[in-house]
DNA sequence: GCGCAAAAAATTGTATACAATTTCGCCGCC
DNA sequence: GGCGGCGAAATTGTATACAATTTTTTGCGC
């Protein structure tokens, strides 16, 4: 497959401490081992990772940098809790980006990358099959690569690691406000953008992912919670 | 006029010491007081600001998530050096965003900020009329403030600060590979972008926006540089 | 003068120490 | 029981120290 990023790979074998943290604390917010809202402190990360306070707190930077975390100025940093408006902007955002992203795509794609591609569909669908919760945050996190594959086949490093932003953010977004236990992401509906980019209906997929964004948008219960709470708490 | 990241500004107030020598060190790429393939040594950084490496290394690690400055594994951190392929990522990106900012600003656009929109464009004619490094400065400065303040109008916080950052990006890219002397943003393109905004006619104003980024990247000098060279030299 | 090796200097990576700020726990009062 | 004040503890912000790595300088031989 051909990657814009290739070459950062091989430069990211040098990759220091802060990194491989940063690395392995957005992979528990992801698959949901860590919750919206947690308190990460430095000492407790330092500790955790048998490191100083000095390569936690970079690796909590860095994680702020891609909107995982929130850094809040003599108060620490916690795992960052979308409001609603800021979720509504993320799917947007989504929106904005995702076609153009499946146009690049489709014009680069191979039969290696379709046969890729497929086989996330497989993965997909096999953890569907399975119960648990361990297969709940991997569905989670193959749902989410759909989209990040079709960015890297996209060749736009740029695009591609916004995406990579965009997906990881969504997935919190998803935990705090979705609403059904599946992982959001029809799994159906991947499959129909695959055909329709097999076929060359590229109108036709951004139509698909557009309403695929749209589905998992949807899902979400992003009303004002505590306005909520107070209307209800005076009917009762 | 709205913002999606006023509450952000308040909260930037209380912005840390390696936060302030970040922005000062951005302002001075993009203004091209420091040249692409600078090194900045944590030390040097450090004493220009009067404070310990542990700021400078912090400020130096966020602009190198910015895609500003480039962090090497024990060899430091040197203003970005964009390659040819990078660039030409860059403006894909561009035209991929752009267009749809551009709807999502022209869907909230208010009277108060075209008024907003024209000052600047008065402001870059200004600058065009000056003689000076510094008036160039400005000037480039003031045209790239055009496509980041239709990023704030479209109200979504996620996207204007990837316009900022691409943006930024671009304007190192510019620097190193730009032919003409001038901002390479056609000063007239803003003014019929914004026009078209006025009249609704929004599939021309992203018409217009496409062909203002493809004539800035039309102006860029992307050859192989090394091949260049080399070729000149054995035909002289 | 050039190339190589070794030493010295500079710089980056990381831990630790100290200063500043926030949070928590306890106590007294209403 | 709730609130406020105060002191202690915890945590964050930043400088400094030490270890590791890279770069530069020096000295020597050809």
């Amino acid at each position: 497959m051909k990657s814009a990023v290739k070459a950062q790979q091989a430069e990211d074998s040098a990759e220091t401490g802060a990194q491989q943290i940063r690395d392995a604390i957005r992979e528990a917010i992801v698959e949901r081992r860590l919750s919206p809202g947690t308190k990460l402190s430095e000492s407790d990360v330092g500790n955790l990772f048998n490191v100083s306070r000095t390569l936690a707190r970079a690796a909590l930077q860095a994680l702020s940098y891609e909107g995982l975390v929130s850094v809040e100025k003599n108060r620490g940093a916690f795992v960052a809790y979308p409001s609603p408006d800021e979720a509504r902007q993320i799917f947007a955002a989504r929106r904005l980006v995702e076609p153009g992203i499946l146009r690049e795509a489709a014009a680069r794609i191979t039969p290696a990358d379709i046969s890729q591609l497929r086989q996330l569909l497989l993965e997909e669908g096999r953890l569907m099959s399975e119960r648990g919760q361990t297969a709940r945050r991997a569905e989670i996190k193959a749902s989410g690569d759909f989209h990040l594959m079709l960015a890297e086949i996209s060749g736009n490093a740029i695009m591609q690691r916004f995406m990579e932003e965009l997906v990881a953010r969504s997935s919190l977004v998803i935990a705090l406000y979705g609403q059904s236990t599946a992982s959001s992401c029809g799994h159906s509906e991947h499959g129909d953008i695959i055909a329709a980019i097999e076929t060359d209906d590229l109108d036709r997929a951004c139509q698909l992912m557009l309403h695929h964004i749209a589905h998992i948008e949807a899902d979400l219960d992003l009303r004002e919670r505590k306005s909520l709470g107070l209307k209800e708490a005076f009917e009762l």
